[in-house]
RNA sequence: GCGGAUGUGGCGGAAUUGGCAGACGCGCUAGAUUCAGGUUCUAGUUCUGUAACAAGAGUGAAGGUUCAAGUCCUUUCAUCCGCACCA
C-alpha cells in the first residue's frame, strides 16, 4: 500500500530458487516467512512480503460441503497460483525443465549492471585457473565449490582448468564486506558472520623482494616480517612461474607431479613434500643467500605463491624444513620463558616475543618490529606492507543454456566491445540442443553468435557465456520493490522506503554464496548512485532444512518430497501447518518423522468444529464454561502474540491452539452463543498467518468481509485471560507430596498456613521439625524438614 | 587440530526467568460409533512397581552449588556443523 502511513516492514523467504523442484524445504522456509509477513500485517505494519499475499490470501471458492471433511479445495495446493505469482515477478521458473530464467526485462537489468560493472573495472575478463564440474559442464566460481566438489553435486570433484573466464572484482570491496559484519551483529546469526569472516580471510601483514641471481626479485608474503632474520629457506608453490621459467625438464616433472597429487586429493592433512631447485635468494635484511625449494602446501593462489620459511616460528615450516634437514633458527624470545633451541624442539614457536639475532632490529616486540621492518622495506624499495585475502575475485561465467547471456560482442579489430544499452536485453535462442559437450550450447546457435560488430560494424561473435544465476539473485530482491519499471531497475524512493530487508529468512547453505554476493552487489550499487543503504538486509535468520533419512534433501540424493505430493494429500494448509509444527524453525527436521497425520485430524477438528457452531447465534449453550473457554482462549492468544514477537517457537504457538480446541470440544455444549462468537472469531484470527486457506474459508463463513489477514490481530484482554484459581505444588523436602488449589494472588504466608492445613501434610510432618519454609505464590511450596 | 551447536519416553519435540520433567503431536492400548474396515468421539500411555493406589528411579556420563537443577559451575563422552596447510 502506498503512503498508507503505517510503519513498513520487508519479510522476504529465500525463494524456491534456482535449485529444483518446489520441495517440502521450501514449504518450511515459505511458511516461516508468510506467517511472519501475515502476522506484521495484522498488526499494523505496511508489508512488502513479494511471494504470498495473492498466492495465498485469495477469497474463498465455495465449495459445497457436505460429508464431516473439511472441503479438499480448501486445504489443497496451491501451487498452481503461486506459480503464476512467482513469473509475475523478477524471474521465470520453468517447471518442466526445472531452469530458471529471467524475465527479459531483468535480463535487460542484469545486462545493464554488467556493463556498468565493466565501465568501472568491476567486470573482467581474464585467463585463470577455474574450476570446472564435468557433470554440469561448466565453470564454478570459487564459492560453488564444497570440499573440493560441485555444490549441485556433491559428489563429484571439481577439476582445475585454465580457461578465460569472465569475473567480477569482489575483492574491491572485500575490506568493506568484512567491515561492515559489524553492522550485521545482532541481526544475523553469528555463525553465518564467522562464516563469512573466514571467507573474507583478510591478513595484515608484508610483501618483501628476495633476489635471484639472474632473475630478478621474487615476492613473498608474510604476516611475520619480524621473523624476517629466521628464514632459512624460500618455498615457492609447484605452479609458480619459475617453475617453468628457470627450471630443468625434472624439476618441472615433479612439480607437476605435486600438482596434479593435490587436485586428485581434495582438502585436509597432506603430507608435505618438496625438492630443492638449487638457486638461491638473497634475504634483503641481512643479505645472506638461502636456498629455494618448492613446496606442495604452497598455493598459488594465496598471497605471492611463494613463502619465506621460518622454520622456527611457523609450524608448517618447521615441518617441512625438520624433514629435509633445512636448518632451524630461532629470533624470538617468548615473553616469558628461554629462547627454544633449535636441537631439541618439538614443535615452532608462534607466539609474538622479543626479537634478537636480527640486527638493528634486536631488543623489539615482535608488534613493533612488524610496523618498522615493514617501513624499512618500503622505503628502501624491497618491499612493503600489505593485506591478503582468501576471497577471490567472483567467476560469473557459465556455460549453460540458461542464466543472463553475458552483453559483449567479440571483435577481431575492436577486440572486445559492449552491446550498446540500447540493444538491450541480449535475450536466449529459444530453440537449441543441449549439447553437454563442455562448451556453451550458444555456440551452436548462428543466428546467435553471428552479429556485426557495434564499433566497426564488421562481422564479430557474440560471447556465449551466460551468467552465474546467482546474479540474479543479488538484487531480486529490489526488483520487488518496482519490478515493472522499465527506464531503470528501480526506482531509487521506492528502494530508499522499503530497504534495507528488515528481516529476511533462507537456509545457512548461502551463508557464503547467495549471502556474500547480494551484499557485494548492494554495495556496487550505492556506488553507482542506485541505493543509499550499505547493506541490504537488516536481520537474517537462518531456518533449518527439511532432511530425509538423515541426508539433506536433494535431487541427486533422490530423496525429495515434492510439496506437491504433501499438498495433495492432506493440503496446502497442512503441509505449512506441518513444516512449522515438527520442530522450532532454526532445528532440522527429519521427514521421515513426519506426524503430518496429527496436522490434518487438527485442521479438521477446528473445521467441524467451527462448521457446527456456525452461525453461533443459534447456540443454545447455558454459558457455564464461558469463563473458562474465555480464559484459555485469550491466554492462548497471549502466548502466540509473544511467540510472534520474540521467538517465533511457531511449533509450540501451534501446540497451544490444539490445547485449545482440545478444550473446546470438552466445554462444547456449555459456551453461551456470545462466547462462541468471539471464540471462533479469535480462533479464526489466530490461525490466519498459519494456515490462511482454512482461516479465510471460517472466516468468510462468519460473515467476515474481505480477506482475513487484512483484519486487525485480536487484542488480548487480561481480565477475561486472568485465571482465578491456581494449583500449587507442596513439596517437602524438594518431593511432591501434595497440590493444593488456591485463589489466584494467594501470597506466601496464605500459602503456608494452607499447606500446613493439609491433611496429607500433616501427616507427613508429624514428629518432625520444619526448619524452614520456601513459597513461591502461584507456583509451589517447599517445606524443609528435618527428624528430631 | 581449532571454533560453534546439540544430547530429554518407542518417535518429533515442550519446560521462555533455577520452581510440578515429558506440554502438544505421532505411534500404541482400550472403549463408544460402524455390517466391517476407515473416519470420528472418549480415555490411557517415561521406566520399575502395584489388582489399583502407595513408593522409588529418571533429562548422554561423573561430580558440585542450592530449600529446589533438564536449566548454573567443573570434568568427560557422543553426534552434527563450520574452518583446516591462508604464510
Amino acid at each position: 500500500e502506498e503512503n498508507s502511513g503505517k510503519p513498513k516492514y520487508y519479510v522476504l523467504e529465500m525463494l524456491p530458487y534456482p535449485s529444483g523442484a518446489l520441495h517440502i524445504g521450501h514449504v518450511r522456509n515459505y511458511s516461516i516467512g508468510d506467517a511472519l509477513a501475515r502476522y506484521m500485517w495484522m498488526r499494523g505494519y505496511n508489508v512488502l512480503h513479494p511471494m504470498g499475499w495473492d498466492a495465498f490470501g485469495l477469497p474463498a471458492e465455495n465449495a459445497a460441503i457436505q460429508n464431516q471433511r473439511p472441503p479438499r479445495e480448501w486445504t489443497l495446493s496451491n501451487i498452481e497460483k503461486m506459480k503464476r505469482t512467482h513469473r509475475r515477478f523478477a524471474f521465470s521458473y520453468d517447471w518442466d525443465r526445472e531452469v530458471t530464467t529471467c524475465e527479459p526485462e531483468y535480463y535487460r537489468w542484469n545486462q545493464w549492471f554488467f556493463l556498468r560493472m565493466m565501465e568501472r573495472g568491476l567486470a573482467y575478463r581474464k585467463q585463470a585457473l577455474v574450476n570446472w564440474c564435468p557433470l554440469c559442464a561448466t565453470v564454478l566460481a570459487n564459492e560453488q565449490v564444497v570440499d573440493g566438489c560441485c555444490w549441485r553435486h556433491e559428489t563429484t570433484p571439481v577439476e582445475q582448468r585454465a580457461l578465460e573466464q569472465w569475473f567480477l572484482r569482489t575483492t574491491a570491496y572485500a575490506d568493506e564486506l568484512l567491515r561492515d559484519i559489524a553492522q550485521l551483529e545482532g541481526g544475523w546469526p553469528e555463525r553465518v558472520l564467522t562464516m563469512q569472516r573466514n571467507w573474507i580471510g583478510r591478513s595484515e601483514g608484508a610483501e618483501v623482494d628476495f633476489e635471484i641471481e639472474g632473475y630478478g626479485a621474487v615476492r613473498v608474503f608474510t604476516t611475520r616480517i619480524d621473523t624476517i632474520y629466521g628464514a632459512t629457506c624460500m618455498i615457492l608453490a609447484p605452479e609458480h612461474e619459475i617453475v617453468s621459467k628457470k627450471l630443468d625438464e625434472t624439476m618441472r616433472a615433479a612439480a607437476k607431479k605435486m600438482v596434479d597429487a593435490r587436485a586428485q586429493q581434495g582438502p585436509g592433512d597432506v603430507e608435505k613434500e618438496g625438492f630443492d631447485t638449487g638457486l638461491r635468494v638473497i634475504n634483503p635484511f641481512n643479505g645472506k643467500p638461502i636456498p629455494v625449494w618448492v613446496g606442495n602446501f604452497v598455493l598459488l593462489g594465496y598471497g605471492t605463491g611463494a613463502i619465506m620459511a621460518v622454520p622456527a616460528h611457523d609450524q608448517r615450516d618447521f615441518e617441512f624444513c625438520k624433514k629435509y634437514g633445512i636448518d632451524i633458527l630461532p629470533v624470538i624470545r617468548p615473553l616469558e620463558g628461554e629462547m627454544p633451541d633449535p636441537a631439541t624442539m618439538k614443535e615452532a614457536s608462534g607466539d609474538y616475543g622479543l626479537v634478537e639475532n636480527s640486527g638493528a632490529w634486536s631488543g623489539m616486540t615482535s608488534e613493533d618490529a612488524r610496523r618498522e621492518m615493514a617501513a624499512f622495506a618500503q622505503q628502501k624499495g624491497f618491499g612493503k606492507t600489505a593485506v591478503t585475502f582468501r576471497i577471490k575475485d567472483w567467476g560469473v561465467s557459465r556455460q549453460r543454456y540458461w542464466g543472463t547471456p553475458i552483453p559483449v560482442i567479440h571483435c577481431p579489430t575492436d577486440g572486445v566491445v559492449a552491446v550498446p544499452d540500447d540493444q538491450l536485453p541480449v535475450l536466449l535462442p529459444r530453440q537449441i540442443q543441449i549439447t553437454g559437450k563442455g562448451r556453451s550450447p550458444l555456440d551452436e546457435v548462428p543466428e546467435f553468435v553471428n552479429v556485426t560488430c557495434p564499433k566497426c560494424g564488421g562481422a564479430a561473435r557474440r560471447e556465449t557465456d551466460t551468467m552465474d544465476t546467482f546474479v540474479d539473485s543479488s538484487w531480486y530482491f529490489y526488483r520487488y520493490c518496482d519490478s515493472k519499471n522499465s527506464s531503470a531497475p528501480f526506482d531509487k524512493q521506492k528502494i530508499d522506503y522499503w530497504f534495507p530487508i528488515d528481516q529476511y529468512i533462507g537456509g545457512v547453505e548461502h551463508a557464503i554464496l547467495h549471502l556474500i554476493y547480494s551484499r557485494f552487489w548492494t554495495k556496487m550499487m550505492r556506488d553507482i548512485g542506485l541505493t543509499t543503504c550499505d547493506e541490504p538486509v537488516r536481520k537474517l535468520f537462518t531456518q533449518g532444512m527439511v532432511i530425509r533419512n538423515g541426508a539433506k534433501m536433494s535431487k541427486s540424493k533422490g530423496n525429495v518430497v515434492p510439496a506437491d505430493e504433501v499438498a495433495d494429500k492432506h493440503g496446502a494448509d497442512t503441509a505449512r501447518l506441518f513444516a512449522l509444527f515438527a520442530a522450532p524453525p532454526e532445528r532440522d527436521v527429519d521427514w521421515i518423522d513426519a506426524g503430518v497425520d496429527g496436522i490434518y485430524r487438527f485442521l479438521g477438528r477446528i473445521y467441524r468444529f467451527a462448521t457446527r457452531n456456525l452461525p453461533a447465534s443459534e447456540g443454545k449453550g447455558d454459558g457455564s464454561s464461558d469463563a473458562k473457554v474465555l480464559g484459555r482462549l485469550h491466554r492462548t492468544l497471549k502466548k502466540i502474540t509473544e511467540d510472534f514477537d520474540s521467538r517465533w517457537h511457531f511449533n509450540t504457538s501451534i501446540a497451544a491452539i490444539m490445547e485449545l480446541v482440545n478444550e473446546l470440544y470438552l466445554e462444547e455444549t456449555r459456551i453461551s452463543p456470545k462466547a462462541m462468537d468471539a471464540t471462533i472469531r479469535i480462533l479464526t484470527l489466530m490461525l490466519a498467518p498459519f494456515a490462511p486457506y482454512l482461516a479465510q474459508e471460517l472466516w468468510e463463513r462468519q460473515g467476515g468481509a474481505g480477506p482475513v489477514f487484512k483484519q486487525s490481530w485480536p487484542a488480548f484482554d487480561p481480565d477475561l485471560g486472568r485465571e482465578s484459581e491456581v494449583e500449587v505444588v507442596v513439596q517437602i523436602n524438594g518431593k511432591v507430596r501434595a497440590r493444593l488449589i488456591v485463589p489466584a494472588g494467594t501470597d506466601a504466608q496464605g500459602l503456608t498456613s494452607r499447606a500446613r492445613d493439609d491433611d496429607k501434610i500433616q501427616a507427613l510432618v508429624a514428629g518432625k521439625t520444619v526448619v524452614k519454609v520456601i513459597a513461591v505464590p502461584e507456583k509451589l511450596i517447599n517445606l524443609v524438614v528435618k527428624d528430631k
